[in-house]
DNA sequence: AAAATTGTTTATACATTATATATATTATAC
DNA sequence: GTATAATATATATAATGTATAAACAATTTT
């Protein structure tokens, strides 16, 4: 395997699938006034049902402190509903507005629609193609992350 | 080809793909001081010569305003030096001082020795499946962010 | 009841990206 | 040859995303 291409794979995949991925998404901004984040924890929401903050930072992979943050905003905005929870007050629960639901309703139709268009014509193939090229390089760089022989500063 | 699938990967595999990176390359803080975008820089450098401020922008994909700030501080760290262009005084040009060298290819041989040992058990296949793989989602993003069609607030 | 744990909040810091404006220098138009 | 435009960089500011630490109240454990 070529070291010098994977390390440019791997430098590189910042800049160019993170600038796509925000050209894709630009319509968010746009025309709901949300970010890429935002749209992935209202998503998280519209699918799993009502979240508390730790349950949904744990699904998203963020740490609570941003999410009780963003949800405070999220509620500002008119997406989500913010509850004490009677039997233990320490507990927020999260959900959607009616407003937060038609509007991520909307977006998901939209992203169908778009997403449709876009793969018709791909092979069954290239969807294979994304998903282990997508998994062989996160557990790579797992395996990176945690492969500590050699480092610097080691003590022996 | 699954829709639903689809949408996940690219809005979850992105954010996990993204946290890999960040670990397997948070040594670099740890014992250089230097971010990643950092030592994508002084890695630009180090392969391609000096550079100008529009030039290494170019090659990062980068805004100029931004580059400019960064060198700035990677001066004040000690791996570059920057020098007005003689013949254009509005050139400044950047190169490694031998501190910054010395850094990056102590970092770059570091990195080959970690790539080897966790690629040494890995097909070919794997490889092209990872190219293969990032093309294909980088190509369909693109398309995703020009396809304009049914667009909300479309002028038909 | 005291101590430990849990869930959330607040505050802070920093990296990255974007944008707008300013400035100096060089190139071009008339 | 001066006015204007274009170029290269600099400065400032803001928004997003991420990480961490400290505080707080409510709950559970001992």
């Amino acid at each position: 395997m070529n070291l010098h291409e994977f390390k440019r794979i791997i430098l590189e995949y910042h800049r160019e699938i993170n600038e796509n991925v925000n050209t894709a998404f630009r319509f968010l901004g746009v025309n709901y006034g949300l970010t890429m984040l935002q749209f992935r924890l209202l998503m998280e929401i519209y699918r799993q049902g009502p979240h508390t903050i730790g349950s949904l930072a744990e699904a998203c992979g963020i740490a609570g402190a941003n999410i009780s943050t963003m949800c405070k905003k999220l509620e500002k905005q008119g997406f989500v509903r913010r509850m004490r929870d009677q039997t233990d007050e320490r507990v927020v629960r999260i959900r959607l507005t009616d407003f937060g639901e038609g509007t991520i309703r909307e977006i998901d139709r939209y992203l169908n629609d778009k997403l449709t268009r876009i793969l018709a014509n791909e092979a069954e193939e290239t969807f294979e193609m994304i998903t282990a090229g997508m998994g062989k390089i996160s557990s790579l760089l797992l395996k990176m992350g945690s492969d500590d022989e050699g480092e610097v500063g080691e003590t022996p």
